[in-house]
DNA sequence: GTAGCCAGTATCTAAAAGATACCATTGAGC
DNA sequence: GCTCAATGGTATCTTTTAGATACTGGCTAC
């Protein structure tokens, strides 16, 4: 039981916060999603995850792939081909991410109206 | 059941995508976490969470309370004081956040290890 | 030949985060 | 009565990150 005892998010400089905020990038989540099906490549990424540019796509993915949540398999045929797929340690993250995914898909009703709400009462305030 | 059927954070443009990409800011899930165990002063969130500016922190905590998932409460006093708490609603993530954060302070080890791995195999190709 | 696919890289600009200083109010200490 | 600190921030400037866009080279299908 490495856990709770050793590393703490909140302790500024302990490698867990870190690695919670690099979870919690803008990217990261939709990659591991879109990854939970299986092996995929570069474009066929892309294309699912949408409006993603490819430099950040490609940053996204050496971050993870470092971090040793994906693998990277380069196969030589013409052209290249490269395919991007979820580690042991990778898919063990997927329950959590497609918890959060689930949580943003339900709840976005009461988000919007929290938002409406929200800027009504401030523009009441803009007095 | 309003959910999977009407959003789906692989469509762009779906509302659904940038909450998931707002819940995976840099500061919201230690923000969420501070405040798990009831409400909290700026300053204490502040210190409890370490290393984040006020103008970072007074902007998480806007967008958060606009979209519900906290209540921002003025005190008139000397000098005034000002209550963050979750709602209902940002109770309700508290599960899956604390999913991430165990995961975060488990899995360090094995990160630690990957990059190391990547770092040395990644030297050697530098040839 | 030329148009396009593949997996990116290079360059430039815009947006976000971080560092730092500062504000008004007040009460406490000297 | 004057300095000091605490409150919850805001203003300004710099650095970092993300985004838009164009381009590469090797090939194949047209």
């Amino acid at each position: 039981m490495e856990s709770d005892r050793d590393f703490n998010v909140f302790v500024q400089g302990c490698p867990s916060r870190e690695i919670m905020q690099r979870l919690g990038d803008k990217w990261t989540p939709l990659v591991l999603l879109a990854l939970a099906g299986g092996p995929q490549r570069f474009s066929a990424l892309r294309q699912r995850i949408g409006s993603v540019t490819p430099k950040v796509l490609t940053s996204t993915l050496r971050t993870l792939e470092r971090d040793g949540l994906l693998l990277r398999t380069v196969t030589a045929q013409v052209p290249v081909r490269v395919d991007y797929e979820l580690s042991d340690l990778g898919r063990s993250l997927l329950g959590p991410m497609e918890t959060i995914r689930l949580w943003s898909q339900e709840h976005v009703p009461s988000v919007l109206r929290a938002r409406e709400e929200f800027d009504r009462t401030r523009d009441d305030a803009t007095l």
